[in-house]
DNA sequence: GCAATACTTAGCGATATGTCTAACTATGAT
DNA sequence: ATCATAGTTAGACATATCGCTAAGTATTGC
C-alpha cells in the first residue's frame, strides 16, 4: 500500500491550498510567468514564489528561466498518483461490496433448498 | 471554478497525512472501533482521535457511539469532490491539447494550398 | 460496588505553514 | 550609465498541525 509514500503526502498537501489550486487551474490553460500568476491572487510576489516552490517540489509544475523571466508550466502526469490512490480506495471499498453480494447470493441459494 | 471551496481544501488536507490515509484504507475494508484503528499506527489514542476528527470534519468518515464503543465507517462519496477536481484539471489541460491539435491541422491545411 | 475498558478533554511543545516587508540580484530598455 | 522590470533572499510573525502526557468520563464485567 502506498499510504506511507511521502510523495503522495506532498502531492495532496500541495493540492490542499486554494491559491495553489487556482494557480494550477491557470497553468492547465497555458504556461505563465510568475508575475502573471501573482496578479489574480492578490498576494505578494514572495508569497506566490513560496506556493510555486511547493507546487514544484510536489512535481505538479516545472519552471524554467529565460533572461529575467521564469515560465511555469503544469506537469499533467503529476496528478496521476493522487488519482491512482483514490481509485485504489474505491476498489477496496467495492471489493467489500462484492464480498457482501457474494454473501447475499449464498444465503439466497441456501434458502431455496 | 471550485478552487476556493474550503471543503475541497479540508478534503485534500485530510488526505495529505499518511496516518489518515492508512486509517481510510483500513476503513475501506470494514468499519472499526477507535482502538482497532489506533493499534497499527503505533500512536497514542488522543493522537488518533485527532486524526479521526480531521477525517470526520472532511466528511470522509462517519462515526457512531454504542455504549462505550465508537464505530468508524468510511463515507465513499466523500472522495468524489477530489476526483471531480482532478477530472476538471485534466479536462482543461486536454482542451488545450485539442486546441493545439486544431491549430496544427489548420497550419497543415494551409501548407497544402 | 469496583475494576477494567474505551474513549475524551485539556493542555503542552516542537515544527510547519502562509503571509508579510525590506533589501537584494539580474536583465532589458533608453 | 541609468532606470525600470522580474524575480529572489532573508527574516519576522501569527496560526495551524502533529505528537505527547495526564487526568478526566462513561460503560461493562465480576
Amino acid at each position: 500500500m502506498s499510504n506511507y509514500d511521502p510523495d503522495l503526502s506532498r502531492l495532496f498537501h500541495a493540492l490542499a491550498d486554494p491559491t495553489r489550486r487556482a494557480i494550477l487551474t491557470r497553468l492547465a490553460k497555458m504556461p505563465a510567468r510568475v508575475t502573471d500568476l501573482a496578479g489574480p491572487t492578490g498576494l505578494r510576489l514572495p508569497t506566490v514564489m513560496r506556493h510555486l516552490s511547493v507546487l514544484e517540489e510536489a512535481g505538479l509544475i516545472a519552471t524554467s528561466k529565460d533572461g529575467r523571466i521564469r515560465t511555469c508550466a503544469i506537469v499533467p502526469e503529476a496528478f496521476d498518483p493522487a488519482r491512482t490512490w483514490l481509485d485504489e480506495q474505491r476498489a477496496i471499498w467495492e471489493g467489500r461490496l462484492d464480498r457482501l453480494d457474494a454473501f447475499v447470493m449464498r444465503v439466497m441459494k441456501e434458502r431455496e433448498e
